[in-house]
DNA sequence: CAAAGGTATCGGAAAATAGCGATTTTATCA
DNA sequence: TGATAAAATCGCTATTTTCCGATACCTTTG
């Protein structure tokens, strides 16, 4: 995955805004849609406000980047932080940018 | 300035390229083309191999987004990588995305 | 003031992205 | 197996971005 990448994937708000709500799961979603793989599809379209098609959409490209994990577990799709990658990413910009 | 549109600044090769040639001015560009304000429009322009234009287009959206400094000098503009800017942004990235 | 060089801005065509509804896939459960 | 539920993918239109050429704006110099 190039920076590009990653860089875009950030460049709008509602993916910046998932990211900031599964800092913490259970305080932003209800616990029937939270385990420790991350918080399902269908609580972040919810909360989100678009359709479930565009949430899938957002989430499996920030997953795409790395930024995202992912975890299928039964029919749900638990999506969480992936806070190495975020580090990373954090180290790049002061170090490389 | 949000973070959004710092995240779109980056997310175009070509823009994160300027930011690594600004890294080493005196390296990636002529002497006549640089400056302690930074390097000319023209010169990026040639290395970036586009037109005025675009080039111009590029420079002043990556000031706008804080990360470039712009000094106008005589009928030369300069523009210098914002090191404060860009250290902060990867802090953000740490503590705060 | 006129000409010339460096840069900025404007207007537009092509390409990419956003976000939706419809459909398909995958998994559960009676 | 068929019904149902969650998620992924597809097809589409509207919007945004990319990048260009043309033009306007400054600044220097004759």
């Amino acid at each position: 995955m190039e920076h590009v990448e990653v860089f875009k994937a950030l460049s709008n708000k509602a993916r910046l805004q998932i990211l900031q709500w599964l800092k913490d799961p259970t305080k932003n979603f209800p616990a029937e849609g939270c385990c420790e793989n991350g918080v399902c599809v269908g609580q972040i379209q919810l909360k989100m406000g678009v359709t479930q098609s565009t949430a899938s959409e957002y989430l499996s490209l920030l997953q795409r980047t790395g930024l995202l994990t992912v975890t299928r577990q039964g029919q749900w799709t638990y999506y969480k932080r992936n806070e190495d990658a975020i580090r990373e990413l954090g180290k790049l910009i002061l170090e490389d940018l």
